[in-house]
Order: C-alpha cells, then sequence, then structure tokens
DNA sequence: GAACACATGTAACACGTTACATGATTGC
DNA sequence: GCAATCATGTAACGTGTTACATGTGTTC
C-alpha cells in the first residue's frame, strides 16, 4: 500500500537504481520501511507505467549498467496527495517478541543467543545511524527543510535502536538470571 | 509466516475465542504482532485443520456464543519447533516515517496533526502497558517462567512507547519552530 | 432510533516472499 | 576456484487487506 510511495519519498531526495533503494531499504532507511529488491524492481516498473518516475541506463566500467531511477512532477504530484491523506497505522511484525511470548518452552540459553545476534544488528544499525548524525551537527543551522526531513527520521531510528538495547539489557539479564539458578538446582 | 505461531503462544497462555485473539491484536499483544479478525478466523480454522488447537463451543446470556479455542499437545510441539528455528527479522511498515520524509512537501500543520493523534494512540497504549506492569510489581518474585515471559514481551511495549513519545517531542519542537518562523516572516 | 460491543465468517484482490535465473568483476 | 559485490529481473506461491455479510444485546 505504502511501498511506492516509500520509494517517491526517497527518489524525491535522490536519484537511485533498484540496487540503490534496496540498499536503503536494507540499511539507511531500514527503521521507515523493508523490502526486498524483487518488489522494489516490481514497483519501479508500476511507477514507471503510471508515469510517476523517468529512468535512464547509465554505464559503468568494471560493473553492469545501471538504470537510475528519478521522480517526475506527476510523480511528486502523486506523493504530496498521499502525503496529505491521514496516513494508516504501522503494522508491527516482531517473530522476537513471539518467541519472548514462548520463552518458558525451551532453553533460555536458545533465547539468549538470539538476543545476542540481534543486538549485534542494532548495534551496528545505531553506529551507522550515529555516523550521519555526527554530519548534521557538522552543516550550518538552521537546516534546510529538505535536511530537516531526513532528520527527523533519522532521530526515530536511533532513538528506536537504543530504546531496543535497552530493553535486550533487561531482558538479557532476567534470562540470565534464570540460568544461574537453575544451575544452582541441578549442579552436575 | 509467524501469525499461526503468534496465535498458538497467545492460546498457550491463556484460551481464547477468535474474538478475545482480535482485540489482543489491537490491544495487549499490539507491540507483537498485528491481525485483522478476518486474518484470525482464517488462521484459526487452517490450525484447527492441523490439529494444533481444539474449540468448545461456550453459551453466554445477552452475548452470542463463542468457539473458545485452546492449544493442543501437537499445537504444543509445533510451537516448541518453532520457538527452536533461528526467528526471522522484524519487518518494518511505518507509514508515518515516510510523512516525515517528505514533510518538505507538505504544510508542518499537516504533520504536526497525525503526530498528536499517534501520540495519543501511544500515550492511551504506554498507560495501559504500565496499569499491567503496576499489577506484575504485586505479585511475589521471583516470578514462574510463564508469567516472565509475558513481562518481558510488555516491558518491550512501555519502551517502544516511551522512545516514540520522546522522539515525538522532539519532532513537534523542530516542526513548531518552522511554524513560527514562517509567521515571522510572512505576517498577515 | 442510532451507535457500539459482541461474535463469526466468505470472497476478491493486492501485496510480499521464496525460489529461480543470469552475468560481470574484484578480492582471497 | 570461491565468495562477495554489483546489477536486474520472472514465476509461483503464500499472506494480508478490503469489502461484503449477518445477527443479538446494551447504552445514549
Amino acid at each position: 500500500m505504502s511501498l511506492p510511495h516509500a520509494i517517491l519519498a526517497l527518489l524525491e531526495n535522490e536519484n537511485a537504481s533498484g540496487y540503490d533503494l534496496a540498499r536503503h531499504f536494507a540499511h539507511s532507511a531500514g527503521h521507515i520501511w523493508s523490502a526486498t529488491h524483487q518488489q522494489i524492481y516490481l514497483e519501479l516498473g508500476k511507477l514507471h507505467q503510471a508515469g510517476w518516475v523517468s529512468y535512464e541506463i547509465v554505464s559503468q566500467d568494471g560493473k553492469p549498467d545501471k538504470k537510475v531511477y528519478g521522480i517526475t512532477k506527476n510523480g511528486t504530484g502523486e506523493l504530496i496527495r498521499w502525503l496529505q491523506r491521514p496516513s494508516s497505522q504501522k503494522r508491527v511484525r516482531e517473530p522476537l517478541l513471539i518467541k519472548v511470548l514462548g520463552s518458558h518452552l525451551i532453553d533460555s540459553d536458545d533465547l539468549i543467543q538470539e538476543l545476542k545476534r540481534q543486538r549485534e544488528d542494532n548495534e551496528i544499525s545505531l553506529a551507522h545511524f550515529l555516523n550521519i548524525e555526527a554530519e548534521f551537527k557538522r552543516k550550518p543551522v538552521p537546516l534546510s527543510l529538505e535536511q530537516r526531513s531526513i532528520y527527523l527520521a533519522l532521530r526515530r531510528g536511533i532513538l528506536d535502536r537504543k530504546a531496543w538495547l535497552e530493553w535486550a539489557n533487561e531482558a538479557e539479564q532476567l534470562l540470565e538470571e534464570d540460568v544461574q539458578t537453575a544451575a544452582l538446582n541441578e549442579p552436575d
């Protein structure tokens, strides 16, 4: 429902290939929307048919050609219309929390390992966001409206990651207490 | 992919009707998974066919009959198998952040209004979670494993909502500054 | 008498994921 | 030689949303 508009919003900021967009959705824009390359190429096709984006083929050396997409006037119009409509609520899909809900059914270590894996991802992502934030701090204030938009979305990513890590600390502590208790009660 | 297991995890904790589950996904479990009643009734049908849940029809007075579902032994087995597999990453779908990314294209007031609407939702949800947390604080420690599972998932909801509200404060401030600047430059 | 909470479902369609498919270049 | 990065796509299948459908009891 919103993926096409997520793509338009990214292109409005900067021209990009499908491959670039896929990387954005996996990294810098990962807290906004997630999408696979298959979906992105499909949507770019539809957006092109609708006349909301256009592209030019750019040759590179040492790398394959790429289609660099840009938003059209009609595309910006459509994006603005969409932005003015009330947005739907976010949809939450957190498999990890299903695991947490059922954690009493499995070995605590399983969940602790899972938490550590996801902790790494969150730390990498947070570090990445903090780097971008540091660049913003070097820019003169007040920011342009475009820059402010990007900054606000970035701040959401930072606060989100920090909150997740804070929770993970609590969770790991509680789960490890339990492992220790079990070890005390059943020493081998 | 995980909705059936989210349902199994909820039923493992407490028997419920499709209607009850829909409410859970809309309220107490809203930070774990979101699902509509249509999807839930459909999945309950599939889970029943697979033999992972069973139900009994309960008559009530003043209210229509309901089917109260419970997890079966096979269902618990399947849930445990799923819990032990590495979980996939969460999928993010936040239409509001697309709006933020494109906020320079629209009137700041539009976005501020949107933020205020979602702020209310978050505050209600946070208050609800804090109430449940207060009940936990009245329980004797250490918590049973089942209770600890629920508590951990709850804490995630609380930290998530708080982080969102913190961000909304920042965002509203930045956006309102801009409205004031505009008013100074173009007084009527 | 209107709106809301309770309660359960089907059907059509849109969206998203997984698997498949290809091919060049660079670093180990 | 193997894996990784760059680059773009199609096909089959599964998931999720929107619209439709129905009916009772309670509160304003």
